[in-house]
DNA sequence: TGACGATATGTCATTTCTGACATACATTTA
DNA sequence: TAAATGTATGTCAGAAATGACATATCGTCA
């Protein structure tokens, strides 16, 4: 894996493993995560132009602030479904 | 809700009330159902340019027979996620 | 007709996601 | 600096999604 790749994931809360596990993400895996974080950075403009808080936000949308967090930071916890409906929700 | 698109949910296995409870799915919920059965389409007609059977795929996929047939049918208990997955691993 | 291959539906144990909460970290303002 | 406000992270019980299996339905060909 890449030098670059790798740190963008570990920047993002994924456990990549080190390089003597010869670890690697394929190319599924790495399409899937960077889908993510782009909706991911998505949901956080469209809530900075609305000026509101993650907490506003999540009141909007009938989840919580953690989650709202979780979502803007690509967290793996977090499922396209949830960010999908958090975009539309906007 | 108009007829044509109650039919249409209906008719992809969607539980949508009878008229007499005055149930309504918001513009959130349809455009979600919509968007999933979007993706089911695509799905479908991507398997069959392949020639594929709903087994062959699912192994593809690591998956089910049954998971391939509801993830084309847009079932309720199909998320956008696996759809995505799906799609991309073709 | 019936048998066969493909697709759909129902159910279930296990896995994964969720909101909620506590708490840590960051930024701003007085 | 300290307090206030906003954001991030860890955890967990309950909810939802998953693959697998059984079985039903559909299409087609003999």
């Amino acid at each position: 894996m890449k030098t670059a790749k790798r740190n963008k994931l570990e920047a993002n809360g994924w456990k990549v493993g080190n390089a003597a596990d010869f670890l690697e993400l394929s190319d599924e895996e790495s399409a899937y995560i960077e889908l993510k974080l782009k909706l991911a950075n998505k949901l956080k403009d469209a809530r900075s132009q609305r000026r509101l808080t993650q907490k506003q936000l999540a009141e909007l949308i009938d989840s919580s602030q953690s989650r709202v967090a979780k979502m803007e930071t690509g967290d793996p916890s977090v499922s396209l479904d949830l960010l999908i409906k958090a975009l539309r929700k906007n």
